[in-house]
DNA sequence: AACCCTTTCAACCGCAAGTAA
DNA sequence: GTTACTTGCGGTTGAAAGGGT
């Protein structure tokens, strides 16, 4: 048996929501709070819209103290360093900025900072330096890993060789299921840093930059660590 | 002015996790 | 423990806007 559909949806109105729907959500939200069930809550006021929509609406655009566009060099750099470091777990990355939504950090990564960052052009000493240092070259010195890192997950690594289906640090092939030291402190598989599944994640190269803003992520626990 | 291509971003989709019965 | 349902998330889509020719 297959899922049952949250909603039908032959009868709801999907696209753009006009401002008259926008009205009616916010100041039912605003007056009673959601109720804890968002797929009632469009009956309740009169919205053909799937209790799904409602929320992302809500979430994404209607919520007090959304910030859009606009962002600073300080949210670049810290987007930045988070991507780095824990991939594209947006709903991390945004906690970590007021105000701002997953999906509007998923949507600047993804359109502007992604080209920014790979094109070298961030103005950071740290991430020109790093990337100038490990220019997706197939040849990464070790010496400059352990400067900016106290350890490296496969995302991360993923990310910097972007792409690339293997590559050897100070000459050593790293390939497939083969283990390797990279920092004194654990092992990192060639499988491993490939597919990005290490377990371990690390000090991001870039977190000196930001007064320590991330030193420690727990992948089992859902949180950034400030230390 | 008209067309085409690229970029942006709001919204949708499907899946996994969480939770109540 | 199982099932049904809701919530939250990341990936993707597509319409609109912008820019170039």
């Amino acid at each position: 048996m297959g899922r049952a559909p949250c909603c039908d949806k032959a009868n709801v109105k999907r696209g753009p929501w006009s401002p008259e729907e926008d009205a009616k959500l916010k100041a039912y939200i605003q007056q009673h709070g959601t109720g804890g069930n968002w797929i009632s809550l469009p009956q309740k006021i009169g919205l053909k819209r799937c209790g799904k929509s409602c929320r992302l609406r809500w979430l994404n655009y209607l919520r007090p103290n959304i910030k859009h566009g606009g962002f600073s060099a300080e949210e670049d750099e810290i987007i930045c360093s988070l991507y780095v470091s824990i991939g594209s777990r947006w709903s991390v990355i945004a906690a970590q900025l007021p105000g701002r939504t997953d999906n509007d950090i998923k949507n600047y990564w993804n359109t502007r900072l992604k080209k920014k960052l790979l094109g070298n052009k961030l103005q950071s000493p740290t991430v020109n330096n790093f990337f100038n240092q490990n220019p997706y070259s197939p040849e990464i010195p070790m010496d400059a890993l352990n400067s900016h890192c106290s350890n490296l997950d496969g995302a991360n690594m993923q990310h910097i060789l972007e792409g690339q289906s293997s590559f050897s640090l100070q000459n050593q092939e790293i390939g497939y299921g083969n283990p390797k030291r990279l920092d004194g402190m654990e092992f990192l598989h060639g499988d491993d840093i490939v597919n990005g599944t290490s377990s371990d994640l690390v000090c991001p190269p870039f977190a000196s930059e930001y007064g320590g803003i991330l030193q420690h992520y727990a992948p089992d626990q859902d949180h950034i660590s400030m230390l």
